[in-house]
DNA sequence: TAGAAAACAGAACGAACGTTCGCTCTACCC
DNA sequence: GGGTAGAGCGAACGTTCGTTCTGTTTTCTA
């Protein structure tokens, strides 16, 4: 247990994210939860949900089981795709899939868990800012960044919510209700000091929040024409796109009359 | 079939709703999909889903299995919801539902219905306001309404649509991409004739959207505390204040700089 | 390289699912 | 007021689900 990822308490400590970021390719550099090393956090953080033991075989096969949910229950539904599904995608055994989970609702959970991980992270690090605006243009591009490296998970968490246990859901509303919490206290401490101006910060907030979830809730919108594999030129352009018509958006709303 | 909502082919005439509509309880006393009413539509639009054949008996049956499945799948999704759940909840018999509908599927498909002609009938509606302005104020406002009365209908249709045919998921889709190039094209010829001023339209549009779809699908944002019976008086208040969040807040980002 | 431990395979299991079937009941018609 | 169509009922059906179990193979270690 070496890295703050890895603790089976699921603190997190200081993220490994370096101050500067304007750049996708930039933010792929900084972010850990990628990759290999996606999965490895997966295990390290889930070692008692986790069957197997030897980290080679567990990481493969959690990299296996969670891609081939993805892409089966996108279209279906996490419950209407069922093991023997998982283990055609997989090209698992059941035996397998089991000496890996221990029930199929660990999915889930552990789904949920690198998209709480993914948000704090990126929350917290946009807060090292140190101008208002400054904050909440990191924290909107972040969270752009963050959610199209792991819209997969993000999408089933949002949808698959309800496969949870009762905990477990208060929880991913909680983290949106302070996601709307912590962009109005931004807007309403910059109206306090005279930069922005808006009689509703909540609103404005709220705002921003449901334009951020419409980005990797909706990639069918032409909005942002979502390819499975484009370049990361492309891909960092149409962030670029949306999140400086979010940016502009907001802009307007806290400007002078 | 002396309505037009009543024919089988689901195309719909002329809507039933006068032109000045300022208030919700004005919005009620025109809504044409509400108590027996509401129901009555969902037999006469689904003849040949509907296996009862009796009016009387396949409107009060409907809106027990309707209802029921609203309150059951809330919470854990239509999935998960058995037949044997909606017949505890109803109160009636597994061949009692089959003699009423003829597959789980079914229940669905009408709910994506009475959603799609409530969204045609308030969109039509608000086309007939002459000013720009206006148009787009009481789209939002309608949208409001409509998906206040049918919230549990409207809720149901975003969250289970994988759950219907792709055709109808194609639907659903494009039912939200009509929304928006609604709007869109408001915005645009707004702008043209120097009333509006923005530079992003599409945008502009997209944010009423997404705004709309968060009233209903959202109760538990405080933003919008919402009870399960309160009077209309107080209902009426919410949604005024939440309508006139949105309106003020496009009403800024359409100013002149 | 022998032996223990872990990973893997897939048949088997019981529970629960959506659906059907044969039957009863009831309201309305001539 | 007997006949009948249709509504209501609930046990039973075949299927499929998540999960378990019993071998077999692979991997690690000494």
């Amino acid at each position: 247990m070496n890295s703050v990822l890895e603790n089976t308490s699921k603190k997190i400590g200081a993220p490994g994210i370096v101050a500067e970021i304007n750049s996708l390719a930039h933010f792929i550099e900084n972010f850990p939860l990628q990759g290999e090393a996606l999965y490895a956090t997966v295990f390290n953080r889930n070692s008692e949900i986790v069957q197997t033991q030897k980290a080679r075989f567990a990481v493969a096969n959690l990299e296996k089981i969670l891609s081939a949910t993805f892409q089966v229950s996108a279209t279906s539904g996490f419950d209407r795709m069922s093991l023997r599904d998982l283990s055609r995608q997989t090209g698992m055994s059941m035996g397998s899939i089991y000496s890996c989970i221990s029930k199929k609702e660990d999915i889930a959970l552990m789904i949920a868990d690198i998209v709480r991980l993914s948000s704090e992270l990126t929350r917290q690090h946009a807060m090292q800012s140190d101008s208002l605006w400054t904050k909440i243009e990191q924290s909107i591009r972040f969270h752009l960044y963050a959610s199209t490296l792991l819209q997969p998970w993000y999408f089933f968490l949002y949808f698959e919510t309800r496969c949870l246990p009762e905990a477990q859901q208060r929880e991913s509303k909680q983290i949106e209700l302070d996601g709307i919490k912590s962009f109005e206290a931004q807007i309403k401490s910059g109206v306090e000091s005279g930069e922005f101006h808006t009689e509703d910060a909540r609103m404005v907030a709220n705002t921003i929040v449901v334009l951020l979830e419409d980005w990797y809730l909706k990639p069918w919108k032409t909005l942002s024409p979502w390819k499975a594999n484009i370049s990361i030129e492309q891909r960092e352009k149409q962030i670029n796109n949306y999140s400086q018509s979010i940016i502009e958006l907001v802009r307007k709303l806290l400007a002078e009359n």
